[in-house]
DNA sequence: ATTGGCACTCTGGGGGCCGGAGTGCCAATC
DNA sequence: GATTGGCACTCCGGCCCCCAGAGTGCCAAT
């Protein structure tokens, strides 16, 4: 049971100590913050807090320091993000200005939050997922092999080359073009792979008999670029500033190397993350423990159009600036939000 | 003047503090070495390849330590690189075996050589500089958007959409691809490069009379795709070891990680690495200090066929053990120019 | 409920101490 | 002339001890 002042304590704890990342007494607090009750006080409220495992003395007789559970506590009730500063949102909108195609465009976006925050940035890419396939272009380079370029509404494009196991002409090439076209195009990347697959491996009573022959080995490699759409990727930044950051993480930022180089556990854990009605996402301390991250932090910004909702955020120390972090997170979805939408108005 | 044995010392000197991270006396030289000469003998010997400053005492009456000179010497001179073990040939063998692309390809050859050495692993791709443009092709999204897909005969293949600033119709496309075939297709990167911007910025007296008229606003993202082409590129793997290794870069990885993370830095490094006879380079500590990196050294290989000379190896600590990543790296680097060669066979 | 007072605890930095390892030098030896 | 054993000297690193400072918990008083 936690008085009002009592949360008041814990934010103050939190600020505090995300400042000077040192344990808080109460006696600072009372000096910092203007209580306008005795340090005595601000002592009881602590030993409530305590209790409630909102914060720890790391040992006897030292200042406290907020568990997970406070930081949580503190992101749900306590946190207000402010707004941020004037000449951080025109650095937000030159760095994204132009850019000359999606990669280029999330790259950006890493680069810029990172430097915000000072944290390891990541985004996911915008999920193409339900976007539909609109053109299926097959190019000959040579009797056997044969490029194949798919093209999605959302803009995702993707090559591969095939080869095939028999020769074909350019009147293969049209049969086969036409006939790949009608099975995909216009169909979502999701039904136009079920297609595929069905047609990808011959069924024991060999392949149906109106497509070309070739048609299964190019539906293995378009099989697998619609597959390439499905999967979600993800863009970082910011790697380096890690390393002024060991002692953050219990001494070793090797987990956090670890992820960041294996992508897929931090695209699970972003994709998992619980999203507040404000499309803001924190994910604290050993709530990453599963993922190996119990000692790191994560905050994310949903971005996006109705369709895809992939995010942006920041993954650092548990004790970082959540208000911050989470401010700035908010901002650079916004902006890129509204890149995307020009985007897609123009195509 | 160093003597002979002076010089065997250097290697047991250089050989021990690579093992253990610490400092080696005459003393223990004379343990683990059998030399056949007393402890004083090899003081005399230290004295002289300190005179050198092949080697320095850390601390007054404490052991030696190999000075950046002294692993020059070591590596050019004494270091005699032992083959791969079997197991270790099998597993790059099977790591390697059946990329399904370049991309793959060149991801799993940076995976096998971090996993070989513990160190950070680096790749530069093959060069496409040389290689001739032979597909040109364009796919009309929209009445203003038109994909442009650029193959060359290396096995590059590019993609990139191109808005136009004015409509075009099925037949306008059918001319603008013959237009750009005629001009580019199987001239080399860099000659198609040169043509393309003559076209791209129209001349003050207006577009060339013959040219379709959007031709320009292709040509210019064409550019932007040849520029790619000649661009090189880095894949890496194995940043999250450096974690572990904080203590052998003075304290600090930053500079390391930074370095990861541009790319261009380690791209120029890699690119301007002197070879030997055998196709290995080495750049030791302070050799890389104008790149920031003088706590760090780097040794590859080149591999591929006469055309490109692309190289592959591994970043990691001054006191890195130079015989066996050099194996390790000359190892990979075959193997990898054997995978391309029959790739190239199959084309 | 709040407060001042008080006894108690624990950390962290500083200083001093000492063993161990290693050196440089020298005179003796092969 | 190279090599060697001996010896005095140096320095690091670990260890212990000590103490100031900061902070707590509790209690009796308000």
């Amino acid at each position: 049971m936690v008085t009002e002042r009592g949360l008041e304590v814990l934010r103050a704890i939190v600020q505090d100590y995300v400042a000077t990342h040192e344990p808080v007494g109460s006696r600072s607090i009372v000096e910092r913050h203007a209580f306008g009750v005795s340090a005595a006080t601000i002592r009881n409220d602590m030993a409530q807090l305590e209790d409630e495992e909102l914060i720890v003395a790391p040992h006897t007789s030292s200042g406290r320091v907020p568990t997970d559970k406070g930081y949580r506590v503190f992101v749900n009730h306590l946190a207000q993000l402010r707004p941020l500063s004037a000449p951080q949102r025109t650095a937000i909108e030159s760095f994204l200005a132009a850019p000359s195609d999606l990669d280029d465009l999330m790259a950006r976006t890493v680069r810029v939050l990172t430097q915000l925050t000072g944290q390891v940035a990541l985004a996911q890419y915008p999920s193409f997922a339900r976007a539909a396939v609109t053109h299926v272009e097959l190019v000959a380079l040579a009797p056997t092999r044969i490029l194949v370029v798919l093209v999605t509404d959302a803009g995702g494009v993707s090559q591969r080359i095939s080869p095939l196991p028999m020769e074909v002409d350019d009147a293969d090439v049209a049969v086969l073009r036409a006939q790949l076209a009608a099975l995909i195009t216009g169909r979502a990347v999701s039904e136009a792979a079920e297609r595929i697959s069905a047609i990808a491996e011959p069924e024991p009573s060999g392949p149906v008999a109106h497509l070309h022959p070739a048609i299964s080995a190019l539906a293995a490699v378009i099989g697998e670029e619609l597959a390439e759409f499905r999967q979600e990727r993800l863009v970082m930044a910011g790697a380096a500033t890690l390393a002024r950051r060991e002692h953050d993480f219990r001494g070793s930022i090797h987990p956090l190397l670890e992820a960041i180089e294996e992508q897929v556990t931090l695209l699970r854990l972003m994709s998992e993350m619980v999203t507040d009605e404000q499309g803001l996402a924190t994910s604290i301390g050993t709530e990453n423990a599963p993922f190996g991250l119990g000692e790191a932090s994560i905050v994310a910004s949903t971005y996006g159009s109705a369709g895809g909702s992939a995010r942006v955020g920041v993954m650092g120390p548990t004790r970082m600036d959540y208000p911050s972090n989470l401010a700035a997170a908010r901002a650079v979805a916004r902006y890129l939000s509204r890149m995307l939408e020009e985007d897609e108005a123009a195509r």
